[in-house]
DNA sequence: TCTGGGGTCCTAGGACCC
DNA sequence: TCTGGGGTCCTAGGACCC
């Protein structure tokens, strides 16, 4: 048997085409958990997102998208909502062109977390091989499950209701990939069942856009060469897609197309690295809005410190990375000998980083990240490096 | 009406070494 | 006085995802 490197095997099953995996994703997961808190806005256009609450206006009940000023987006929106046009990711003051009168609620993430801890519980009673990517969705392995697709499905989903009240669409086939885009069909509240043989008639009409993987940029390069749908990809012959679009991306788009996938679930990883970072309520300049640049960087740094110390990790690299009022972003990282994860050590790694920035134009973003992790249990200082001798050195010898 | 915050992975180019 | 070809490591930026 052939040792395959750096893949971590899950159980026998878990490549070959036999396997059974599901995608769940929870529906309009942070509008769904507000709901649950505000029942009487079930049916209404809600969406979440914004910075703070926004105030509304005494007597006249929850706030109004059209109330809203400022640079937040839309975290969730409700299927009523999204009827407008207002998707997640989208500018509040766009979104309140489209559906001013939407109710604009503020992310609760603290009900979000524990309603992601309550449905991934449920599910791992019924199936413990679970990946987890994110707060509303995962992956799971059912090929050792017993029983059949549909009814499993439907366990699932009674599972996760009884959990949290909420609902959620599933996807069964055999890989993650077809899982991901099978989850998506039937939303909200529904379950897709697919085989390999579904391919045409229910995956290649799809846009290109449907894949976990090609996103705006992509799907326009597509579209120049008439590549629309899946079915247009998984035409396009291996060799142009490589020469198009280089080898690695380019035989993957072909491997997508053909709904071939045998990526192994992932059930636990270690981050690999950890930011905190702002968007100003207005443009900051670096001279003279000096002073509340400063504690914004401070406050950062002690966040980030928290969440360092909260996770047990040091960073051995630490990165800031700043916005610009045209949007243009910048970073810049500085390695460290020594792994820190206190505030102090990492605001002077930070502004030892600014010191490599042109600071010439408003700032709208600021942010700190901490990478190249290592475990708190796990550092072990090295034994006092006798490098620390020979490296003044050179220096005396130049500069007696 | 300009575009949040938290991540991952990939690539290109330069430094450095043999 | 000019010239190789790899390999590896690091940094910055960008695409993408939730």
């Amino acid at each position: 048997v052939k040792d395959i490197e750096g893949v971590a095997e899950v159980g026998a099953s878990s490549h070959g085409a036999h396997r059974r995996i599901a995608h769940l994703d929870m529906d309009a997961f942070f509008a769904s958990v507000e709901l649950l808190e505000h029942p009487e806005l079930k049916g209404l256009p809600v969406v979440v997102g914004g910075r703070r609450p926004v105030a509304s206006e005494p007597g006249k009940g929850y706030p109004r998208l059209k109330d809203y000023v400022g640079r937040g987006v839309a975290t969730t929106a409700t299927y009523e909502a999204r009827a407008f046009g207002v998707h997640s990711g989208m500018g509040l003051m766009k979104a309140a062109a489209l559906a001013p009168d939407a109710i604009l609620l503020p992310a609760h993430f603290e009900a979000y977390g524990k309603a992601s801890r309550a449905f991934k519980a449920a599910v791992a009673e019924l199936a413990p091989v679970i990946e987890d990517r994110g707060i509303d969705e995962i992956y799971i392995d059912l090929t050792e499950v017993p029983g059949e697709a549909r009814e499993l499905a439907l366990k699932l989903k009674e599972a996760v209701r009884q959990a949290t009240g909420l609902t959620c669409s599933i996807g069964i086939t055999p890989n993650k990939l077809l899982s991901k885009i099978a989850s998506e069909l039937q939303k909200p509240n529904g379950i897709t069942i697919l085989g390999l043989e579904d391919i045409p008639a229910r995956i290649w009409p799809l846009p290109c856009g449907a894949i976990n993987g090609i996103g705006p940029k992509a799907t326009a390069k597509l579209e120049a060469f008439q590549i629309r749908t899946i079915g247009d990809l998984a035409k396009a012959n291996r060799d142009w897609l490589v020469e198009h679009f280089g080898r690695s991306h380019g035989a993957w788009l072909h491997e997508a197309a053909h709904g071939r996938d045998d990526r192994p679930l992932a059930m636990s990883r270690e981050p690999k690295s950890i930011s905190r970072e702002t968007t100003f309520e207005r443009d900051l300049h670096p001279r003279l809005d000096r002073e509340a640049l400063s504690l914004i960087l401070l406050d950062l740094c002690e966040r980030l410190a928290q969440d360092l110390a909260r996770k047990r990790y040091l960073a051995r690299c630490v990165g800031i990375k700043l916005r610009f009022e045209d949007f243009t972003t910048i970073t810049r990282v500085q390695s460290l000998s020594v792994p820190i994860a206190d505030a102090a050590s990492l605001r002077e790694a930070a502004r030892a980083s600014l010191k490599r920035v042109a600071l010439d134009r408003r700032l709208r973003l600021l942010g700190l990240r901490a990478g190249d992790l290592v475990k708190v249990d796990e550092y072990q200082p090295p034994p006092t490096a006798p490098s620390r001798v020979a490296e003044p050195g050179l220096f005396t010898d130049l500069n007696p």
